[in-house]
Formats: C-alpha cells, sequence, structure tokens
DNA sequence: ATATGGTTTAACCAATTGGTCAAAATTACA
DNA sequence: TGTAATTTTGACCAATTGGTTAAACCATAT
C-alpha cells in the first residue's frame, strides 16, 4: 500500500509475488493483488496483459533467484564443506523472510516444467558444469571418487526439505516460531557435518 | 468412468482423489469431479455436502497414508537399515503410481496446519514414541547417543525431496521415466548407505 | 492555453463456479 | 402390488472472476 518510491509497476509485481507465493496461481485474484498495491485492477492488466504473464514474471523471479544462488555458491571460490554452509545460510536466512517461496516454486515446476529450460537457458546455467564442478571438488579435497549426482541430491534434499516441511514440523512437534529458528540454526552446523561423515565412509569402500 | 463394482459414494471419492491430486484446492472443479465419477454434480454435493468437506476427506486419506506407514515401520521389529529401506522401499513404489500425492499433502499442511493434530490423535500416533523408538534403536545397534530429531528429518528429507523434485530431476538432467525410475531404484541402496556411513562417523566424535 | 502521450480509473461484461431444489428414477419393504 | 425412502438428475441461481473499454487524469512540450 505504500506508495511512496518505485514505479506503479514494481509495485505491483511486489504485489503479486506475495498474493501468487501464499496462494498460488489458482487461488490468487487479480483483484486482490490490485489492492494489495493500492491500484485499479485495469493497471495491473495495464502492465501485464494477463494473469498467466503476471504469474510467469513472478516465478521467473521466484526461480530464477534460488537457482542462480545455487550456481553461484557451486561455482564460487570455497571449499567443499563452504559451500554447503553457504548455500545452507542462505537458503535458511532468505526463506524466512520467503517462507511460502519454494513450495510456490515447487507447484510452478509442476505445472510448466518448460520453463526450467529456458531459464536455465537465461540465467546460463550449466547442470552437467555443476555436477562437473562437484565431482572434481570431492575427488581433490576428499580423495573419493563418487558419482555427483546422488550427492546434489542429497546436498539439495537436506537443504530444502526441512524448510518445506516447516508446519509440519512446527505442529507434530509443536515447536514455535522461535524454536524453529533455532533448530534452522543448528542445522546450520549439523548438515554439513552429516554430509561430511558420510562422504568420509565412501572413502573406506570406493577409494584408492 | 467404471460404474461396475464400489458404490457410488466410492467413485466419488476416487474421482475427487484423482482431480484434487493434481489440481489442488483452488484448481478442481465439482463439475470435473462429477465428470470423472460419471455421474451428476449434484451427487457429489449429495455425498459430500460441500467443497471443503470433500477436499477434506480427500486429503485425510493421503495423509493419513502416510503417515499410517511411516509410524508402521519405524515400530516394526526391523533393523534400523531395514526400516529405511522400508520406508523408501514404500514410498517409491507407492508414489510412482500417485505422483502428484506428496506435494499435494504439502499444500494441504500449510492450508491447514490443525489437520495434523487431528490426524496424529486419530491415527494414534504419537511423535514422540517415535522418536523416543529410533533414539534407542540408533543406541542399542549402533552404540551411537544421538539427538534423534535432525536424524529424523535428514532421513524424511533423503526420501521424500528426490520424490517432490521429480518435474525438477526430470527437466534440468534431461531424464525419461525410465531413467528416473532406475535412478530411484539406485536410491534404495545409495541412501541407506548414505545414512549409515554419516551416522558411522559420529560413533567416533559421539559415543563413548 | 492546448495538444499529445502515457497513466489511471469506473463501469461493465461474458463466462465460470459452487451450490440449491424440486422432480424423476430407482430401490426397499410392507 | 403399492408406497415410502433413497438415490439421481436437470434446470436454475447468485456470486465471483478475468478481462475489456472508453473516458478521465496528468505531465510535458509546443
Amino acid at each position: 500500500m505504500d506508495k511512496n518510491k518505485s514505479t506503479t509497476e514494481e509495485r505491483i509485481l511486489e504485489a503479486a509475488k506475495k498474493v501468487f507465493h501464499s496462494k498460488g496461481f489458482d487461488g490468487a485474484r487479480m483483484q486482490e493483488i490490485a489492492n494489495e498495491a493500492g491500484v485499479n485492477k485495469s493497471l495491473v492488466h495495464y502492465y501485464y496483459r494477463n494473469k498467466d504473464t503476471l504469474f510467469n514474471a513472478v516465478f521467473e523471479d521466484a526461480f530464477g533467484r534460488l537457482l542462480a544462488k545455487l550456481n553461484e555458491v557451486i561455482l564460487s571460490d570455497n571449499t567443499f564443506v563452504s559451500k554447503i554452509e553457504l548455500f545452507l545460510n542462505f537458503y535458511i536466512t532468505f526463506l524466512s523472510q520467503n517462507s511460502y517461496l519454494p513450495l510456490f516454486v515447487l507447484n510452478g515446476l509442476y505445472e510448466k516444467p518448460e520453463q526450467i529450460k529456458s531459464m536455465l537457458a537465461k540465467k546460463k546455467i550449466s547442470p552437467e558444469k555443476l555436477m562437473d564442478q562437484l565431482r572434481n571438488q570431492v575427488r581433490e579435497e576428499l580423495h573419493i571418487d563418487i558419482e555427483p549426482f546422488h550427492l546434489l541430491i542429497n546436498i539439495l534434499s537436506l537443504c530444502v526439505f526441512p524448510v518445506l516441511a516447516k508446519p509440519l514440523i512446527m505442529t507434530i512437534f509443536g515447536y514455535s516460531n522461535d524454536q524453529l529458528g533455532q533448530f534452522y540454526q543448528e542445522r546450520q552446523t549439523t548438515v554439513p557435518e552429516f554430509i561430511l561423515n558420510a562422504l568420509k565412509g565412501y572413502e573406506q569402500n570406493h577409494s584408492k
């Protein structure tokens, strides 16, 4: 509702994020987005032709952000463990402010899988490159030869799922928001440790 | 559409599952559910008062199934590793037939977190009991004292997320359905190994 | 001043949607 | 067989929703 600063187009996009993130495509109402932005509904159509266009803008913004960060971290100049810590840290802090975002992205991926490829192309992200980077780094740092695909998925699982399952955790174990925050805090050290231990186990079995 | 066998009430519920699972609450249409069941739309309202009632029935069925299985496996008479394998196996095979289900449940949990508690009560599932079981078993089998909460979340993450992220995996890495099936197959041995290795790492640091 | 261009609004519309209701069809049962 | 209860249907409705359009607004340049 704060009309100060920022163009109306930006305010509309921000409002759209807020509504789409929490209610999804079908649950979102163009009128609600207009209200949230403090403008007439027609203005929303003026800047973004229709609901689909607006949704795509919101989705690309969200998915692009997550993808870009993952890419940036993996290709950065850090140790393997540092990278996990970095990604975890970003993910947890960023998403404490945008708690609906991961589920929103996941839903979007189900509905429009094609978008993934165009997004990868636009951001010039190469999955193969990421995998190579991962494989090489694990080999050089930990002297372990490993198929990096399962490892990548495992890392992502351990980082992303606990954020996705937030309501499950809160309700089942009766956590308050503060307790949940502490839980995520603990994971910043717990998860890298867990992964590193798992990899060291492979050392005995698979390395030469 | 198969009117054979099963009461109309059951056919309506099955149709509702199909539609709600793939389109969510807001995306689902009562008319589509009626068509899918091969009955008049009014019949849907006759058996299930309104959309909310029908959705709740579908959600409870889905969430209840997953929860019951998790409970059954954890409390069963198996080794720690066997339990992980069992749960993984159930999860992967069951969900290859119901690929929309985990995301559906996750969305439902966001929208109606209260349902979790009533479901736990109805199925007489005690989270504390599960955690105790897990802690004791890890202590007795692996001689490791560990706070079981993070472990439980880690196991769930490694089992559930790769299924949730199906479209991401398929598109990013250009997997066919067959290749994806093989990937899940591999995880049946890969994941228990990963977890066990991680835990063995803790042995050196935390056990006495 | 006024013409011009982009910006914003109010009024409106066609289509959709969840839900109702009374009547018809079918079943149960005396 | 007749009749009461249950199940199924078609017609209908009020409300909602995405989207359109023409007019109003407003800054800026001439």
